[in-house]
RNA sequence: GGGCGAUUAACUCAAUUGGUAGAGUGCCACCCUUACAAGGUGGAAGUUACAGGUUCAAGUCCUGUAUCGCCCA
């Protein structure tokens, strides 16, 4: 083995190992309980980010983890075929030839992106596989396979069968530049600073006008009333009354509506239902028309005067303010910020837009999804997000399920010449379900469906449903969706109401939501903002010009580079180091605690990179005496060894139990403070010791080594889940020594975890002498070279113990001569429990310096005392604490009271010498 | 405007049903001791954002304030 272990040595190796003997196939027909997980389909697009390698290392955990628990683990991979996100990448490649979606047409962009797929689509999978994901590849799903388009047709046919789809004509959000409806889970709206203007609209006679507020003027072509409050003075008796629509020979009627409020703005609201939400409302409530005055590309049309034709809504409306203005029609302008709804996609503002649409009614299927949730028939963890899944739940409105996009499931319906609609997997089922004559000229709907339409049914699609499969058989319900809290109304919402639906069951068991991964000053990560890490640049690391690069590279505003060069050469000046994935695994867990945000700090990866080389250093020495001496067939029974398997037991109990409660922070910290502060700390410096003690027979250091090869192996199997790499390729240089006959690690069994607690007195009693040396020594700045005695009465209690042990007093004590001596001369005192330990000072140091050094530990004394004392002479604290309290706080009373006794006794002496 | 969450050591984060605040990194001192300097030994560092309250006991529960973040309207 090496002195430094070196991860790009072994990753890519065990991979490919593990792959080719199908270490991740998952058996539907084993008798093994089942534990599933599906891997939320990142983008068939996409590149790796932060977000993917937290997430997938937890699942990748979790498959690990339950598979040396002895459950059939399914851990399912695959890809979303992402309708927009892809759409738009091959449409902007088709640009860089001079060609578009609309010259090649449907077929042929539809080929494009097949093509595309096929060239860049597994980069991600290989991502995966360099996070050491365990993913069972021979089950690989992608949402656009023709038997996931079969299942997506069958679900909308069994839907519309039911009334639950229906087609709509309603208002949609329009992406103008996408030419397409967007859900509104895909807009982002945000506060922008804008106007309002007040404009007069005058009556036929001239004679009187009325002032309106917009913040869109430009929509009032599309007017078609004066809305006002009923109970307002200063209008009411206006309803009725008829004013025209400036530059329009249009009049519409002021009409009275509880919806205006009377201190907004002028009090009177123009109502232009094509093109306002709440307008359409206020509409169809008093039978208002319906004027649409935009054509889908955004630019106005023939609804609107000559002059206004043709134009986009931004030129529209300064045009049409200048003509206010000439007019005297524009009455005020006034500085006002309001939300703006932008695309997520294209950031285009979004039009309300009148179109037919294919909705889904959501109403009846909420209802018991949101029952499921109520009986923890479905679990959120940690369980405040189901506040936020309720919110929406009971708030939830028809989704609009169709896109008017080239790339996704086309939906299955025809039309016929007269817009007759009918529904049915092919053209030639709806012929004979309809009994429509062959003459018939049907069309097929343009549209396709919303991505999260089918990924909806990922749970059990995957799984080879509608089939009654042995593997939906087996793993459906899942057993837990390992999900970020912004996809919990487009994803998880959705995959419980459908699958209860179809299935009558859950999708999963529990929902783990996890935090988003923020970079170290708690920024969202984002390519504009320049602040992206790479997983696998943590992984393999990468030199300073690269990251820039990559950084500064297809920046949609390349104004940013300079600031995102200087930023970057600042906070990485030499690049980033590699870590390993191993490192990179360990910290995305050490940092999974609640679901909150996580500022990811490269520092913690560089520390539990340390670890990795701590345990394999560790790994490495006793390989190394293995190689030396000849292990024994049975273990080692000395209380070490004893000591050492119990706190190993008490370790991996809490460390289980913190992974079922996905507390993967708390899991690894106690496994990183029993491998780093028990093990290699105390366990392998006591075993050191006695393998190079001449005391010890070949025999006995046989079964020492055998305890320490098999406390070593089961230490790796506990580490595996989390760190896969290393535990694989230390386990199989150890291969021949621990003999356990399997291909790999991740075929072994977790350690079996025994239910009782046992205490080794004089293994602590030890230690804390050892721990006592090693203090007086620092404080004494005594240089390690210097040995100093030991006085020992044989009377004392612990004498027996610390007699036996000398060996390691000598050695992790720098201790040199013990002497045993009833009456010792002056002396500094270690108090190990009730004992003491004598250090003469003579030679060493002066007793000033022995007595300033106890005056410093008697005030720290004091103060503890005190704070003892003050509870425990209060009868209220001694009625109503618990009792177990108590007991341990006289405890710590009578402790603290011998050693200042002690200490004082012990300063008297000296000032005597 | 409504809701959720956060504020703990210089930085990044922990702290079980309330029981007297801990890691990693950084810092200081000493050490290249034959697994590991990506290491060892020891140490300093916190009025737990602020102000009240409940309690024998509050980082933890309640009320309010401030700052920040997210979601919904």
């Amino acid at each position: 083995m090496k002195k430094i272990f070196e991860p790009k040595k072994i990753e890519k190796k065990w991979y490919a190992f593990w792959e080719k003997n199908n270490l991740f196939r998952s058996n539907a027909s084993s008798n093994k309980k089942p534990y599933s997980i599906m891997i939320p389909p990142p983008n068939v697009t996409g590149n790796l980010h932060m977000g993917h390698g937290f997430q997938n290392t937890l699942m990748d955990t979790l498959a690990r983890y339950k598979r040396l628990k002895g459950f059939e683990v399914l851990w399912q991979p695959g890809t979303d075929h992402a309708g927009i996100a892809t759409q738009l990448v091959v449409e902007r490649n088709l640009e860089h030839k001079g060609l578009s979606r609309e010259k090649i047409g449907r077929n042929k962009f539809e080929k494009e992106i097949w093509k595309w797929k096929s060239s860049s689509g597994n980069i991600i999978s290989s991502q995966l596989k360099r996070m050491g994901a365990s993913l069972d590849w021979s089950r690989e799903k992608f949402t656009m396979d023709n038997d996931f388009s079969d299942a997506v047709t069958e679900i909308f046919c069994s839907l519309y069968e039911e009334d639950l789809i229906y087609r709509g004509y309603r208002l949609v959000n329009w992406d103008v530049s996408l030419q397409t409806a967007i859900s509104d889970l895909e807009l982002l709206s945000k506060e922008e600073n804008s106007k309002i203007w007040h404009i007069a609209y005058k009556n036929s006679d001239k004679n009187k006008s009325i002032v309106v507020a917009t913040t869109r003027p430009e929509t009032m072509f599309g007017d078609v009333a004066i809305a006002v409050n009923p109970n307002d003075k200063k209008y009411k008796n206006l309803i009725g009354e008829e004013f025209e629509v400036p530059f329009c020979e249009r009049s519409i009627k002021v009409i009275g509506d509880n919806y205006v409020d009377e201190s907004f703005g002028t009090g009177c609201l123009k109502i232009t239902p094509a093109h306002d939400f709440n307008d359409f409302e206020i509409g169809k409530k008093h039978n208002l028309p319906i004027i649409n005055i935009l054509n889908k590309n955004g630019l106005l049309n023939e609804n609107v005067p000559k002059k206004y034709q043709n134009l986009s809504v931004v030129d529209a409306r300064k045009i049409l303010l200048e003509d206010l203005q000439k007019s005297g029609a524009l009455i005020k302008e006034l500085e006002h910020k309001h939300n703006v709804p932008r695309s997520e996609r294209t950031g285009e503002i979004l039009e309300p837009m009148l179109t037919k649409q294919w909705y889904l009614k959501s109403r009846e299927l909420a209802e018991d999804a949101i029952k499921l949730v109520k009986t923890r028939k479905v679990k959120f963890v940690p369980a405040n997000w189901e506040k936020t899944y309720f919110s929406w739940m009971n708030d939830i409105r028809d989704w609009c399920i169709s896109r008017q996009l080239w790339w996704g499931h086309r939906i299955p319906a025809w039309y016929d010449e007269s817009d007759n609609v009918y529904v049915g997997a092919t053209e030639e089922i709806v012929r004979k379900k309809y009994k429509l004559k062959n003459t018939l000229k049907l069309a097929r709907d343009e549209d396709v469906l919303d991505t999260w339409f089918s990924s909806q049914l990922w749970t059990f699609v995957t799984l080879g449903w509608p089939k009654k499969t042995k593997f939906l058989k087996k793993f459906h319900p899942t057993s837990v969706l390992v999900t970020g809290f912004d996809i919990i109304f487009f994803w998880v919402a959705r995959m419980i109401m459908i699958s209860h639906k179809f299935l009558k069951e859950v999708p999963f068991k529990e929902v783990y939501i996890h935090g988003l991964v923020r970079d170290g000053e708690g920024e969202k990560m984002s390519k504009s903002k320049g602040n992206i890490i790479d997983p696998i640049d943590i992984i393999d690391g990468i030199d300073l010009k690269t990251l820039i690069d990559k950084r500064t590279s297809n920046l949609i505003n390349p104004k940013q580079k300079q600031k995102i060069t200087n930023k970057t050469a600042l906070e990485y000046p030499d690049g980033i180091s590699p870590y390993g994935a191993d490192a990179v695994r360990f910290t995305f867990c050490s940092l999974a605690s609640g679901s909150r945000d996580i500022n990811f700090d490269l520092k913690r990866v560089e520390g539990y990179r340390n670890f990795c080389n701590k345990l394999w250093n560790a790994s490495r020495f006793i390989l190394l005496q293995c190689n030396e001496k000849k292990i024994g067939k049975g273990a080692s029974r000395s209380s070490e060894d004893l000591w050492l398997l119990n706190e190993l037991n008490k370790t991996l109990k809490e460390y289980c139990l913190h992974l079922e409660n996905y507390r993967f922070d708390l899991a690894t910290k106690v496994i990183y403070e029993f491998v780093w502060d028990i093990y290699c700390d105390w366990y392998i410096e006591f075993c050191k010791i006695r393998l190079q003690s001449e005391n010890l027979t070949v025999k006995d250091k046989g079964s020492i080594l055998n305890s320490l090869v098999t406390s070593l192996e089961s230490i790796l199997i506990a580490l595996h889940p989390i760190i896969p790499f290393i535990t694989e390729e230390i386990w199989q240089q150890s291969k021949k020594y621990h003999k356990f006959n399997k291909k790999s690690i991740s075929q072994r069994n977790f350690p079996k975890i025994i239910n009782s607690e046992k205490s080794f007195k004089e293994i602590e009693l030890i230690k804390s002498a050892i721990v006592g040396i090693r203090n007086f020594r620092a404080e004494m700045k005594l240089s390690p070279k210097v040995k100093i005695d030991l006085c020992l009465d044989s009377k004392n209690k612990t004498f027996k113990t610390l007699n036996q042990y000398k060996l390691y007093l000598e050695r992790l004590g720098g201790v040199n001569n013990i002497i045993y001596e009833s009456s010792p001369p002056p002396s500094s005192i270690i108090l190990v429990t009730d004992d003491k330990l004598f250090i003469p000072l003579k030679g060493l140091i002066n007793s000033n310096e022995e007595i300033k050094r106890n005056l410093e530990k008697s005030k720290k004394m004091d103060v503890q005392f005190e704070s003892l004392q003050k509870q425990l002479k209060n009868k209220k604290f001694l009625s109503n604490a618990p009792k177990s309290l108590i007991k341990e706080r006289r405890m710590q009373m009578k402790e603290i009271k011998t050693k200042i006794s002690e200490t004082k006794k012990h300063i008297k002496v000296l000032k005597k010498v």
